[in-house]
DNA sequence: CGAATTTGACCGGCGC
DNA sequence: GCGCCGGTCAAATTCG
């Protein structure tokens, strides 16, 4: 709709990566995989930190979720998650998927978790921002910090979903 | 074939 | 008033 000049296309046709999507830090497997379907909208290089920001919406039509995620400067195994919004649907099953993952990853219960505060808090549930860091190790080491704006709460959920994924295996 | 991902450009808001 | 940064969209391409 803005876009005027489709240069787009001229790098497009220039080179198209090949690889579809490369996880992230060590051993992430599904830091992102929260049990919704998100679609990358977009990715941007915030200064003061090298890496790009990465920016994904929820698929669901009319669900105002979005979730950005971007590595932390200091260390690049580790993602910052933040998470805006909430979903306005129960978890989608994906269809790609085995009919019903396992369960959850660690991020995946984060969100969730917060949502549900958020709802109390935010009867019209419309700014939420939630900020999880997660420090992903090398096999299967996971630590988690969510800062949240003011919610130890959040913090709480982050620790219930770190156990969660804790006992939860990639594969 | 359908869905998802990638990249560049545009727009809006905020700060100086 | 101008400049900068962050955030979002849309078209094209690729993969399952």
């Amino acid at each position: 709709m803005k876009k005027g000049n489709t240069v787009c296309s001229d790098s497009v046709l220039k080179a198209r990566k090949k690889p579809r999507f490369v996880v992230h830090a060590a051993g992430d497997v599904g830091i992102s995989g929260d049990g919704y379907r998100w679609r990358k909208y977009g990715q941007k290089m915030v200064k003061g930190n090298p890496n790009p920001r990465n920016y994904y919406r929820c698929t669901s039509a009319g669900c105002p979720a979005r979730k950005h995620i971007e590595t932390a400067v200091d260390n690049t195994n580790a993602i910052i998650i933040t998470y805006k919004g909430v979903h306005d649907h129960d978890m989608p099953v994906p269809k790609k998927r085995h009919g019903q993952p396992i369960a959850p990853l660690v991020a995946a219960a984060a969100p969730a978790s917060m949502n549900n505060l958020q709802h109390k808090k935010t009867d019209g549930g419309q700014s939420q921002v939630t900020s999880t860091q997660w420090s992903v190790g090398t096999e299967g080491e996971l630590t988690g910090e969510a800062l949240d704006l003011g919610g130890e709460k959040a913090i709480e959920s982050a620790r219930t979903l770190l156990s969660i994924g804790f006992e939860i295996k990639p594969c």
